[in-house]
DNA sequence: CCTACCGATCGGTAGG
DNA sequence: CCTACCGATCGGTAGG
């Protein structure tokens, strides 16, 4: 089936964890035993426990601005420019939800360099949405409002799929995704 | 100025420090420290670091619903109904953005049992939105969607604010509440 | 990847 | 509300 190294499977268990228990209530003892082997035999294959919670908070960050990026240099109208990035985020995060679970919930565990740089890619990121609000605004098909605000309140609405939503149901993440692009552009009304 | 007991000074430091370092991250040495006495004179007070918990959850849990409940009864149109629920939910959470962070984030840390209790809760109060929603749905007020779904990305969509919100900016809590409720029974458009 | 072990700290109790 | 203390456990290192 799959090749996974030691390595691979250290961090696949430690994502399930930080994110079912949280980084601090999960013990590097923990997750050797979910790997089935010792505690200290994990050093052999990571450095140090805040080390896994970087790795994966890392990668996540970056998947998002992956999948959003192409997205602001293409040619769409700023309303489609908008709803594509809305599914895009949305689906990030409906295809990933323990890694963004461990996104959104754990970054506070990082030292506060890794912190700062997460926090930077976190508003270079959130800058790509601001620019479209602005853009649909400039050519008035959006309302006029503070572009800052309506970047954070749309962002974070978004986010909350991660206390929800789970695989396996009826909703598939593009559908989960249209349902709010429909709601956050053209409202309830 | 307040005449505060030890225990809601302790309940008070509690708050802050399970919000900010996390339930699991913060020790019962570390309340006591904030508080000024020895750790094991905490249990003079409390009967154990889940209690705490539990009541400030709890509280949190409690606060939402006495304060929607009553919109529910009143005799508003739906439109106006869900506007002034929603408004009423960004307040909840914005004026004590410490214990909507603890409801939101903590919970997972409590028994078995008070984990239920705590869910049975929320439901009921979820149901509340559904209501109104249907509602607006059945009169055409609201276009027609599946309702469960609409309530949940609704009320996880205000849920966001603890992650940004905080106070003393220039946007009040009534203020926020008001733009949520526009975007999203109107939209962007 | 293991055994053996480190110093530090945890939530909580006994007995004032 | 304190001192003294409990057994358990923590992240991590030494040395194979």
């Amino acid at each position: 089936m799959q090749q996974l190294s030691t390595k691979e499977i250290i961090y696949q268990k430690a994502q399930r964890m930080f994110s079912d228990r949280g980084y601090s209530a999960t013990t590097i003892r923990d997750i050797a035993d979910e790997v089935g082997i010792k505690g200290a035999s994990l050093y052999a294959h990571v450095s140090g426990k805040e080390e896994l919670l970087w790795e994966l908070v890392h990668q996540a960050a970056e998947a998002f601005y992956a999948r959003v990026n192409p997205i602001i240099d293409s040619s769409l109208a700023p309303e489609e420019k908008l709803r594509a990035a809305i599914i895009a985020h949305v689906e990030v995060i409906a295809e990933n939800i323990e890694s963004a679970t461990i996104y959104f919930h754990e970054w506070k565990f990082l030292s506060p360099k890794r912190k700062r740089a997460l926090r930077d890619r976190r508003d270079a990121y959130e800058a790509l949405f601001r620019d479209i609000i602005n853009e649909g605004m400039r050519k008035k098909v959006f309302f006029k409002r503070d572009a800052r605000y309506v970047s954070i309140l749309l962002l974070s609405s978004l986010n909350g799929i991660y206390t929800w939503y789970r695989k396996g149901g009826v909703l598939k993440p593009a559908q989960l995704g249209t349902m709010y692009a429909d709601l956050l552009i053209t409202g309830l009304k």
